[in-house]
DNA sequence: ATTTATTTTGGACAGATGTTCAATCTAAAC
DNA sequence: GTTTAGATTGAACATCTGTCCAAAATAAAT
């Protein structure tokens, strides 16, 4: 991967706006084909395709093909840990011991927001990392970007339940955010399953049906203060969205 | 791949003791390498040489990779699914509706046990189909092998719930067994962050604690139930094993 | 013991893979 | 306009990939 030198006898130029929009080009293809057919299952050769770019270009902007993946995970990994914690943080200052589901929401919203949103790259990104989640090839990956944040909200959890038990926190939240993950790439398993139970048609009236990532936020809370032994909340009250 | 021939004009033979030792152990290695590695991360010659057996004895024995695969990922499922469904039937034999998280447990604890117990195939196998679940290259197989018996399970869910929306149903049932299959490959997760909170040393004190499945179980009926609006059960009456 | 369906072998195939390289082109800095 | 760091190209590399084939070895059936 290119590098711009350090030697201080070399001049310096910085990046032409054709490379970098070649550069933005590769890592975007490159987001989409690993999180559509995996890292095996993608050559840089199909990157460099989608790019419309040489085959050359791949090694020159993204380094060898394992580098340039953990690059793409990387990157927004650490835009949305940055939203989680500044959500968390958003949470603590109204109230030092916030309830558990708001503590679950900011964790969960932050990421179905951008999954669902209109941002192609974000999509593409939330099934990749429900990918890799499951991939032991890419566990040190994965706790390099995502545990630190995971180890803070489970400390504010553990201080919102303190009589918690530490092995249930830590099995309920792994439980949650593999919910949450499933709701990604599961959405036409949902579906499926719904239309068989609805007969044919799949009756969207969700009009008075909640977001599935309410209701996401809704399962996991039940099924963590089960866990807990906190008792569960009222069902008709967890079943609207905390803030509105 | 080798198939007996049907012609009623030539005389037929039993496999060999060997042929069928080397069919055993080329599916053996195949199930091993399939959920260490993937399917696009596995070579034919990996599992011949896992196999101690010549590559073209892979294509002899298992056909096309993707057949191999899924010849694989067939087998087990079928005895998977029977298991679960003399679970369910057996249920529904002592009572025609039955709670809700008894028909959890039925689906949850015949995967679990084996994924927990001696054979390693099965502990493999319970990672490879955790793999596959995430990867959309899949839907058709995972659709194939295991939506039969979960729509069964939805729909004596459906009839023991009847309040329950379907909609809220399909997205708990996924959820649960997202949760499950978290459960199989992110045990090393849940361990890391139980020490991270714990201080260092992960005091195995399981005396009193629940074991990881009853945790499961209980999260994902309390979950399901917050999600279908009937009220939470009680935490500690949830928190016992159901049948002992 | 002979027959022959079945199993195994070693090698080959055509193509894909990740990466590198010298040569060329582009455009930022002066 | 000249210089030259940076960007791009096309080709090549060594290796691996899934699959197939003729020939040989094995062993079930007679």
């Amino acid at each position: 991967m290119y590098q711009a030198k350090t030697d201080l006898g070399t001049r310096q130029r910085r990046p032409s706006r054709r490379a970098q929009e070649t550069r933005r080009a590769i890592f975007a293809a490159a987001e989409a084909l690993f999180a559509e057919r995996g890292f095996d299952g993608t050559s840089t050769r199909d990157i460099a395709a989608k790019a419309a770019v040489t085959p050359a270009l791949v090694s020159f902007h993204g380094g060898t093909k394992q580098a340039l993946f953990e690059a793409v995970v990387q990157a927004r990994a650490s835009e949305l840990s940055a939203a989680r914690e500044a959500a968390l943080a958003e949470l603590m200052a109204a109230q030092p011991r916030p309830p558990l589901r708001a503590i679950l929401a900011a964790f969960i919203r932050p990421l179905m927001a951008r999954a669902t949103g209109p941002d192609p790259g974000w999509r593409a990104y939330a099934r990749l990392i429900a990918m890799i989640s499951a991939d032991p090839q890419w566990r040190a990956l994965t706790a390099r970007c995502f545990d630190p944040t995971v180890a803070r909200f489970s400390q504010v959890i553990a201080a919102s339940c303190p009589r918690a038990a530490p092995e249930h926190l830590a099995a309920g939240l792994v439980f949650s955010v593999a919910a949450m993950l499933a709701l990604i790439t599961s959405t036409w398993r949902i579906d499926a399953l719904a239309d068989s139970a609805n007969g044919i048609a799949a009756e969207n009236d969700s009009g008075n049906q909640l977001d599935r990532t309410e209701a996401l936020i809704c399962y996991a809370e039940a099924g963590m203060l089960a866990l807990l032994g906190q008792g569960a909340a009222p069902s008709q009250a967890s079943a609207r969205p905390l803030v509105g």
